[in-house]
DNA sequence: AAAACATTTCGTATATTTGCGAAATATAAA
DNA sequence: TTTATATTTCGCAAATATACGAAATGTTTT
């Protein structure tokens, strides 16, 4: 009865990618992997990045549990690229997001009484 | 002397506006503001979501922290709008992210052996 | 001046995230 | 079979995020 709208689904998603996306060394590792075109050794990866081998794989689970990257097991190595369908979706959703808007009319006046933190 | 990377800002920046789009809450609230291209009361907000006033001013006060939205004070009342100078921005800064792959070739071979959870 | 209103700040509780080292797992090499 | 290597899982600590209600702030209306 209450005017509380549940969100949508695609608004729970775009927060759901957006928050993989919310640690640097995320952000990295998806840079990394979708510009290489390739896929990484954890051992690679731990080399460049100031955390150390277990943090990296909790990111790098994180990432796998969003679906944005996957990982090929090559033993005693896993090599780890890009889910590129995924990536694509996700892509798709922030940029949708991102590009939606009605006009770019600057109809909110921007006087002096601005807050500024 | 040893081979860790500092993060570059942009990716330290990606990382802060994804920060600020990983809740349901502000994404909502920065698409309707990006759509609407009007202004919104904090009032007329707390009205569609499901969380109380102190809690989604608290979530106004990141988004505009962030620099995403701004407030005209426009007594009693506070009317958030886009701040579409660093909306604009954060859009490039993403689209870059999210569109420059060097290629869209598949050379991870995706086999039976794929890690899944 | 007092009452009403919109919003924020404060104090607090709980949950989640981030990070590390040690131990566990699993394979390859000796 | 023992040893070395690559990675993950576990257990824990510290930091951050999320949420709420009560109190504070500041403005308008009465």
């Amino acid at each position: 009865m209450s005017g509380k709208l549940d969100f949508t689904q695609e608004v729970q998603q775009i927060a759901r990618i957006s928050k993989a996306l919310s640690h640097p060394v995320r952000v990295y590792i998806l840079q990394k992997l979708s510009k290489m075109d390739s896929c990484c050794y954890s051992g690679d990866l731990v080399e460049e990045l100031p955390v150390g081998r277990s943090t990296l794989s909790q990111h790098l689970k994180e990432l796998k549990y969003a679906g944005l990257i996957q990982g090929e097991i090559n033993p005693p190595y896993i090599k780890y690229c890009i889910n590129r369908e995924n990536w694509e979706k996700a892509k798709k959703l922030l940029d949708d997001f991102l590009n939606d808007n009605k006009s770019l009319n600057i109809s909110c006046e921007e006087t002096e009484s601005l807050i500024r933190k």
